[in-house]
DNA sequence: ATGAAAGCGCTAACAT
DNA sequence: ATGTTAGCGCTTTCAT
């Protein structure tokens, strides 16, 4: 630890007073004598001075700090959501601490809990379940801001995509596609391989699916949603492979509810075929880089995270100055479209 | 914020001593009255109780917390070992903090400073150059692990993988193919896609390289290997495209030095062909579920997390626990190969 | 079996 | 222009 305000006063022969008012800023304000400010600024360079930001805390009761709690970081989603909220956090004065539940119920309200023992100012949550997020909008007694996934809980701010629009748009993207081959949907159907359908950002998405379909004047016929229980890859690796056991052929389209699903799907098609069928028409959510590396005719549901940082944070700070319209922010997602790639060329 | 000790004690008139015996399960070794503590335990299930961690702290001058700081988590190594690192920690009861510099050695000095002022007991770096590197050995006056870039500063503990013994088994697993099906390499360079070579990690795999050429007895000729400022994606696009202004065609086979220049070197052959050409041999630093999108022959050198997040945290212990044998760990890569997907066949 | 008090380093309000 | 002091909520040590 670096010197305290005291030794500095101490070793100067000043006052603590003194010494402060020229370390924050305000000798002028006080007409602290120019030499004074000397003697102390050179002190400070010689032995250096950083805050003690616990003291601090521990008198003004807030840590400036804020925490974020996700499933997991390795989730490119929510790892590109701590950047930008990191950043939007840090431009106004705050840490952020992020923490991840592994969509453990129990792990997460215990971490809830670890961050508030550490009197974060305010808490970012995406909740794992309906339970979870009763808990933390019972508990926190400080501002709480949820997102991504809206389980009904009254009295919380929000903000999420707007999981339903965006399901509808990718649909009629990959629809549009067919129809205008002049192929029906009896002919190709659009599968959609749904992840957990309880996670409320699941269940729209799957729900905008079927919208666009029936205004095509289709009801998906239950063979053409398959579903797991929970998002992870080795849900899509399993849906998959329900598929491929109940059909002769890979799909010639299909959504995906979010990345990792895809990554498993893929993965679960490329060791059957030993390579990824280069025909297939791919739907996803969530965009990624490389997505890119596909050969597929591709479309993906961008979510805007920098919108969702900047919504996240304007929510949490009218909160944290008593300012409490509880509000909730529904964020449009983007269709980015990649034209199937033509393979052999001479390289 | 819930209730303090001493309001607890005053409402049931006893004092901050009894209150605290009981909360912290010393009653039985005190001998505290049964009904003295059926009555703190009631009211503490009624009002509820955590501790002030910030009072502790300020008192016992450690906070449970440590630090971590990266690059960016957008990159996949990075929030994977963050990951890894945050589960071994919250094991032994720390929280970590984690933050990003975006390679800005300003921002990083800052952020280092911004840590020590909450008074983290510890601090995990990833350091962006030497300048910061020796800034953080010279100003972090407590336990300092020093993560995936030696830039040579004496007197810290560090966690590397063997980057140079990378580099060599990368170069050979793809030379030997090359041999194998007779061709040599003068029909078929093997080129080095490197970003900043100014960074430890990166100089180490593109030596690692140039060993492997050496042992076939041939020396790197200077345009088998292309440089750039960074090691973000667009380094690659920008290396990539210099290759294309110069050669007629997409290169055999190739090394890229991380992830985010094989991004940029991919969209940049994608931009220009229309697709990836199938028939490249690709190297990468980096393993990643993604990677199994492209159909080419590909090998990929993986980092152990698991490992680095497990000696980085021994190393911190140690340190921690003043034990100061400052050592350096190095983490062998393993090599990881998918074989070209064989593309047409119907699906 | 229970109580009292000092002190961690800071801030803010009130002296001189 | 500079100084003094109370108190944030906890832990620790010493008294009953």
């Amino acid at each position: 630890m670096a010197k305290t305000v005291e030794q500095i006063a101490n070793d100067l022969n000043l006052s603590i007073t003194t010494v402060r008012l020229v370390l924050n800023g305000k000798a002028e304000q006080y007409r602290i004598s120019a030499k004074t400010q000397q003697r102390i600024t050179h002190y400070v360079t010689e032995h250096g001075y950083t805050v003690n930001y616990t003291a601090r805390s521990l008198k003004l009761n807030k840590t400036d700090t804020l925490g974020l709690i996700i499933p997991r970081l390795s989730n490119p989603f929510f790892s590109t959501l701590a950047e930008k909220l990191e950043i939007r956090c840090r431009a106004a004065g705050y840490q952020l601490m992020i923490s991840c539940t592994y969509s453990d119920a129990k792990y997460e309200n215990k971490l809830v809990d670890a961050l508030l023992q550490r009197n974060v100012d305010g808490l970012f949550v995406v909740p794992s379940s309906r339970q979870t997020q009763l808990h933390h909008v019972k508990m926190v007694n400080r501002p709480l801001v949820v997102l991504d996934r809206d389980f009904g809980a009254e009295d919380v701010s929000l903000v999420v995509s707007d999981n339903l629009q965006g399901g509808v748009q990718l649909a009629q993207a990959m629809l549009a596609r067919s129809l205008d081959k002049g192929t029906t949907l009896c002919d190709e159907p659009l599968y959609f391989m749904a992840g957990d359908t309880r996670q409320p950002a699941i269940k729209e998405r799957l729900k905008g699916y079927q919208q666009a379909l029936l205004q095509h004047g289709i009801k998906a016929p239950a063979e053409w949603i398959l579903q797991a229980e929970h998002n992870r890859r080795e849900d899509g690796v399993a849906m998959m492979q329900t598929f491929l056991a109940r059909h002769a052929h890979a799909p010639k389209a299909f959504i995906a509810s979010s990345l990792p699903v895809l990554e498993g799907v893929l993965s679960a098609l490329r060791e059957r075929y030993g390579a990824i069928p280069a025909d297939m028409n791919i739907g996803t959510f969530d965009e990624h880089a490389m997505l890119g590396f596909l050969a597929n005719n591709l479309w993906s549901m961008r979510q805007d995270e920098d919108a969702w940082a900047e919504q996240a944070f304007t929510l949490m700070q009218r909160a944290l100055h008593g300012e409490n319209p509880l509000a909730r922010a529904i964020i449009p997602m983007t269709l980015i479209h990649r034209r199937q790639a033509l393979s052999d060329l001479s390289s």
